[in-house]
DNA sequence: TACGTACCTAAACG
DNA sequence: ACGTTTAGGTACG
């Protein structure tokens, strides 16, 4: 099935968007500038066409009407689904002129990185994704999500390129009793304590928890999320802004860190590390600054301190 | 409360 | 080369 969705590249450039860590499984086909990616049970190709003004995209499986408890799916619901996963429906170039005459080194940073979109991801494989995030660099955490996802999720496809797909682990996948030893020996290292755990706590919970902290308020969430285990304050704010609808969520890490000591808050370099105090902070100047949707500014400044977009 | 440190791994760094 | 540092941190003392 084929379909194309409305969004100029200022509203959504698709490699800075997918490519920026924020999900881990989005990957450039080799010989096309073709993302290739998985949300829910659907395998998508998409591609940015420029002068149409439009996103192209193909679904590559075959969506059997009884599998998922969803409506049939046509065309109508595949961009119904990409608006809702690419958070289409607010103006992304009203907010960066908005930023810009908040924020002078917002406004220099901005026309090198337009169309930086937050995701709004599917909590679960965000939660996972995430907790496999720390200390830790996007290459390898893509390729563990991967891992996590070909030995614990629902065969989807095989594709030509990049071989046998499958969706993201539900929960009750996660729960094997074994599940730490594997994913050591799949080389997760101190996190697969951190996930096994996580599983075992979140299946524990009501069925609809991690959805429902979307209708909570951010403090309300972010204090449930930090109570599992892996899961701290940063990555927190990465759940909280990236799944569940809180757009004032600063994920301070130590990229943001460097660009608050180097440019807004100079007098945190006396501090010998990030502690709570100073974490907050800098959230609070980044809310101060940039208003409710501070986190989607912070998106911005992030992915132009990555190192794989120095340059560009 | 505020630091220091251990924790898995692999690629980049000098 | 080859040991050290870094890469989107967290838990524990």
């Amino acid at each position: 099935m084929r379909g194309s969705l409305c969004a100029a590249v200022t509203e959504l450039n698709l490699p800075l968007t997918l490519a920026s860590g924020q999900a881990f499984r989005w990957r450039k086909r080799a010989h096309a500038d073709v993302w290739f990616g998985v949300i829910g049970k659907l395998v998508f190709n998409l591609e940015q066409c420029v002068d149409k003004q439009t996103i192209e995209w193909t679904v590559l499986n075959h969506v059997s009407r009884d599998g998922n408890k969803c409506k049939k799916l046509d065309s109508t619901n595949i961009n119904e689904l990409l608006t809702d996963y690419f958070n289409l429906n607010y103006s992304l170039s009203d907010l960066y002129e908005h930023w810009s005459r908040c924020d002078e080194n917002f406004a220099a940073i901005a026309p090198k990185f337009t169309g930086v979109r937050v995701l709004r991801q599917q909590p679960e494989e965000n939660l996972f994704s995430f907790i496999c995030s720390s200390n830790n660099n996007i290459q390898r955490i893509s390729k563990m999500i991967e891992s996590l996802c070909q030995n614990y999720g629902e065969f989807l496809l095989t594709d030509d390129e990049f071989g046998d797909i499958h969706a993201f682990p539900d929960i009750k996948s996660l729960c094997n009793e074994n599940l730490e030893q594997e994913l050591r020996k799949l080389g997760f290292g101190y996190r697969s304590k951190y996930i096994a755990n996580c599983a075992k706590m979140i299946a524990s919970k009501s069925e609809q928890w991690l959805q429902e902290l979307r209708h909570k308020c951010y403090e309300d969430a972010r204090n449930e999320l930090i109570a599992l285990p892996g899961i701290g304050p940063k990555v927190a704010d990465c759940i909280c802004l990236m799944s569940l609808d809180k757009s004032e969520a600063i994920p301070v890490d130590t990229h943001i860190w460097q660009i608050a000591t180097k440019i807004y808050l100079p007098h945190l370099k006396r501090n010998k590390s990030l502690t709570d105090k100073a974490y907050k902070e800098i959230g609070d100047f980044f809310r101060s600054r940039f208003g409710t949707n501070a986190g989607w500014a912070h998106n911005v400044l992030f992915c132009s301190d990555l190192r794989q977009f120095k340059n560009s």
